[in-house]
This record gives C-alpha cells, structure tokens and sequence, in this order.
DNA sequence: GTGAATGCAAACAATTTGCACGTGT
DNA sequence: ACACGTGCAAATTGTTTGCATTCAC
C-alpha cells in the first residue's frame, strides 16, 4: 500500500515541497480506501486550515495525479480521486455507492469480447456500482425509522 | 429506428408543443448514429436558428431525455446525448473516440463477474473506446501529410 | 535567498433559472 | 386566449489562472 510518508518521499525526490497541507493530504489518500471528490478533500482539509482555498486543493489533487500517486476518474456526480492501484496487473472495480469503497475485479471483459476486425480498440471501461455489506445494512437501518 | 416524425408525434402525443427548433432537434439526432455534445448540437442549430441561446438548447435536450428519446452519457470530455437505444436486450457499445458512432456489443461482461455475496450490485458500465474503420484510414491519411 | 506553494480575487466554462415576450394549439 | 417555448441576462457550480505574500529548502 501507499502510505503518507512514500507519497511525501515521492514528492520530495521530484524537487517539490513537503508542505504541512501536502502532507495532510497524503495521509487523507493513504486511508481512504475509495473516491474523493475535490469537495470531500476541500471539507476534510478545511478542519485543520481554517484558510485553505479550493484552488490549492485542486492544484495539489493535480500534482499528485501527475506525480502517479492518484487516479481521477469521472463519474456522473463528478470528478473524483483515489489513491492509484498499485496491483500491476490490469483489474477493473466495484465501487459502493455509499462510501465510495473499492474492490478490485480481476476478470476483464475485454477478453471475452467479439470486436470486430475493422474496430481498433484503445481503451475499455468496466465499474460496477452497488452497496457494500456495512452500507447495505446501514441503509436498512436507516429505511426502517 | 426513431425518425423525426416518430420522435416528434411523441412529443405531442405527451402535450409537448412541436416547434420548428424541436423539429430540427429530432431529425438531427435521428440522423445522427453516435454521441453529440450539447455544444455540437447548439453549434449545428445555430446555423439555421440564428438567434438561438444556449439555454434553450439545453432545455430540449432534457426535455427529450425525460420523453426517453435521449440518452445521456458522462465522458471525460464531458456529458453528450444520443438517441436513445432501441434495442430491449441489455447491451452495451463501441464508440469511436474520432467520429462518435456506436456499435453495440451484445456480451455482457456481468454474467461473466464473480460478485462476492456482500456485495449488491445496483448497476455496471462497460464501455470500449477505439477507432472505427473509416476514422482509421483517415487519421493514417492524415499522419503521412 | 530563491523559487515554489498558498490565498485571494477574478476569470472561465458548463449548466440552470427568472422573467418578459413570442407562438403553437 | 392560454400555456408552453424561447431568448436574454443573470445566477450557480466546478475549475483554472494571475498575482502578491509566505514558506520550504
């Protein structure tokens, strides 16, 4: 797994700054197992820096994809970031619709699939939605009241 | 297929009013067989509809979204619409990242997906992005220029 | 000390809304 | 005639940029 201090390590060897807020946020990615929206990474941060700005938040998010630390992917809600896979090998993912949570699928659809000659395919896209267990029983909780 | 005449008889049919601009809106889309952006679709509009606003086309595109004429998808790029697929069976698609065409693609990888248990599935997405024969050759006509 | 990081304000892009006017039925 | 559709302007939301100040190295 990543972990804040190999994030910062990272950074560091590519002559860019170990600020408080990097770190900070680093560590949010280090242990958040899902997505994070720019707004979730804005109000996490905004608890220990009262000052922060929204435009720093998304700067860092962008070095931090350059820099191959975190993957930006777009759902219907918006862009969101996670921590990028460090599995090598290409999978693809379940994501809870609650707490953003992912599992990685090993199985790609892609080689089960009939393309045809004249198609050149470049890239692929297979998510699937749905609710973990802690969710799905919080939601049952919830809908009982 | 969905021509203009069909999608525009439903649209009165629900006591939607058939203007010229909505008109136009159904026979470019039926025409059309892959993905428009609402820029693309303002962009043509405004050819023939001088005074046309941007507001305007977005309006119709929903209003024709919630008719089930349209549907609508979030890319990287941005969200676009297409006529909505006629096929009943579940499929998925092709689409080629020059042109936007689409080609259907009847294997659906979720039979194939080991779900764990906990783990309820709401929804899936599987999309494959290539270049279709034509756009192929043209981008090789264009690379040896 | 120097250059990169931050906050602030402002610019931008995409999309939505309120309102007065025009038009399909 | 009446209600819905349209254009215009303005509001919203999400994201980016320029610039002066601050801070890590």
């Amino acid at each position: 797994m990543h972990t804040m201090e190999e994030i910062v390590g990272r950074m560091s060897a590519r002559g860019l700054r170990v600020t408080d807020q990097r770190k900070t946020l680093a560590k949010l990615f280090a242990e958040t197992p899902g997505y994070l929206s720019p707004k979730d990474v804005y109000e996490y941060m905004g608890k220990t820096y009262s000052g922060l700005s929204f435009d720093t938040v998304y700067r860092n998010l962008r070095v931090m994809e350059e820099l191959g630390v975190l993957e930006q992917v777009v759902f219907e809600e918006g862009v969101k970031f996670k921590l990028h896979c460090r599995e090598e090998h290409h999978h693809h993912h379940m994501i809870c619709l609650q707490c953003g949570h992912t599992y990685p699928i090993t199985f790609c659809p892609m080689e089960q699939t009939a393309v045809p000659s004249d198609f050149r395919v470049v890239k692929h896209k297979f998510e699937v939605f749905g609710y973990c267990k802690s969710c799905e029983q919080e939601e049952a909780a919830a809908s009982e009241a």
